[in-house]
DNA sequence: CTATGATGGAAAC
DNA sequence: TTTCCCTCATAGC
């Protein structure tokens, strides 16, 4: 599920296993030869995130491995022997324990440092950053005359929030998505903030997004898949709170989901 | 087993 | 506005 919380989850154990390390790099699939020639071999010395992006630095070379899971996008390790090659595999890195496979992401390429500061500059705040900016991030939702549900996921704005967060949050707060940004109160928008960093930092932790508070829920203990979200992808589904039909709508290309009751 | 749709975003039209 | 990336969880047979 690659919001925001999978990519600094995914960084940290990159980081964890790769920093320091010498790795080898290949791209079966065959569209990252020369960029995998190019890292192969090299010390890693740095791996972080940036709302959706991945970045990793190398020893030796200016250029940073940049990294965009988009929809469906998978990077996942675990300790040698590594499986068999199969499908489209876009890049394997390999360490003397660990191995690491790419496939499917929108981006895998090598850019500049010109080209990462221009990425980095058209970010909004990242929820997840050690000290995350939330009066940036308010003051540019203060300004938009777009619906807040539309706002909530341009990565200029807020970066890092994705389709769930996105229905989660509103819900949480009886925000209306289609509500202009600029007119829902600044307290309610800061309420927001500090409650996605909550949820975000709390996502990062579990590896999951989990959203209901426990008495909204229909068991107690760890929720299961089908208890973690108020509204997201429960169309027609009763309202955990107050039990209308949960809604759904189109909204910046993306179905949105909410209680029309709950949120005004 | 196959069919479907999904957490995103850039490029192509 | 549409296409693409070509994975993966889930639903349904």
């Amino acid at each position: 599920v690659p919001e925001g919380h999978t990519l600094h989850r995914l960084a940290r154990h990159l980081g964890a296993a790769l920093v320091g390390h010498a790795v080898s790099a290949s791209s079966p699939q065959g569209r990252f030869v020369d960029g995998a020639a190019r890292i192969d071999g090299r010390t890693v010395a740095r791996v972080s995130a940036y709302g959706k992006h991945l970045l990793v630095g190398f020893d030796g070379i200016a250029e940073t491995l940049h990294v965009h899971l988009g929809l469906y996008g998978t990077f996942i390790g675990g300790a040698l022997p590594a499986p068999p090659v199969r499908g489209a595999l876009r890049l394997r890195l390999t360490t003397e324990e660990q191995w690491w496979d790419l496939r499917g992401p929108t981006a895998c390429e090598l850019l500049d440092p010109e080209a990462v500061a221009r990425l980095l500059a058209r970010l909004g705040p990242d929820p997840l950053a050690r000290r995350p900016d939330g009066a940036a991030a308010i003051e540019r939702l203060r300004r938009s005359r777009t619906p807040i549900g539309q706002a909530l996921m341009d990565q200029a704005v807020v970066a890092g929030i994705g389709n769930v967060y996105r229905a989660e949050l509103l819900f949480r707060h009886g925000v209306d998505p289609h509500r202009p940004a600029r007119e829902v109160p600044a307290e309610t928008l800061e309420a927001m903030w500090a409650d996605l960093v909550r949820l975000m930092r709390a996502g990062v932790r579990a590896g999951r997004i989990v959203t209901t508070r426990p008495e909204h829920r229909s068991r107690r203990g760890t929720p299961r898949r089908d208890d973690a979200h108020y509204v997201y992808r429960r169309t027609g589904e009763p309202c955990r709170v107050c039990g209308e039909p949960v809604r759904t709508a189109e909204l910046a290309a993306r179905n949105v989901y909410w209680c029309a009751t709950c949120q005004s």
